[in-house]
DNA sequence: CAAAGACATAGACATACGTAAATATTTACA
DNA sequence: TGTAAATATTTACGTATGTCTATGTCTTTG
């Protein structure tokens, strides 16, 4: 289990003292920026809130589909940059895909953000 | 429970329940999105933290531009967008500008991203 | 093995974003 | 009043982003 010395996006958002505490450094908010980047969507925001609070706290990428007006392909893609960015765990199950919420990394996240000054 | 027809972009935050707690609406997501895209952005994102960890909960202008390799007309855009965005108040002192963050607006997000389901 | 269903990838296109250079605006002060 | 300093606005430009259509991959089942 050799780690890599590059931060998972996931980790990024546990690195370091909240928002207000103490300013950023560089290499910190570059590693956060993209983990919100992700986040800063609206079909994102909705897939992530669906999947969260689905029964379960995963949900099937056929349910997801349906409650856009957006093509497969697109919620596909959306769906890859929340994966990617460390914010959903995916696992294929059959011939389904099941997504679940990371949500240590978004308790990380919104410490980061939330957290109270020293 | 009932909603203004408008909502600015830092009450947006306070529309709704977390995120794992039950799906965004379209209307809510929508009012989200525009708060974390303010934040994903590497530059905003140490600028928001050098002034709400600041002596003070404020930091002048002339402060945030040495700290950046980047020009003075960048800097100001990026506030611009913070302030537009409900996340700083500008407030002009003689030929200086104190920009503060608006925690509330802060933790308010953070409790939508970071909140726990039902 | 072939066909169908679920999901992902590739390519293309319009729009949005981050940045810089040049210029404008506002304020203080000699 | 005029000059300098602090900050904002405008314009321009390359790159990234969200979306679609078309196609590929994998899995189940007839």
């Amino acid at each position: 289990m050799s780690m890599s010395l590059e931060l998972t996006p996931v980790q990024a958002a546990a690195c370091c003292a909240p928002l207000a505490r103490q300013p950023l450094s560089e290499s910190e908010a570059e590693g956060i920026a993209p983990l919100l980047k992700a986040l800063a969507d609206p079909v994102r925001l909705r897939l992530i809130s669906m999947v969260a609070s689905h029964q379960g706290g995963e949900a099937c990428v056929c349910d997801l589909n349906d409650a856009f007006d957006l093509s497969q392909p697109t919620i596909s893609h959306h769906l890859k940059i929340l994966h990617e960015a460390g914010l959903l765990d995916r696992e294929k199950r059959g011939v389904w895909v099941y997504y679940r919420a990371r949500t240590e990394a978004l308790q990380n996240l919104a410490a980061l953000i939330g957290g109270h000054a020293a």
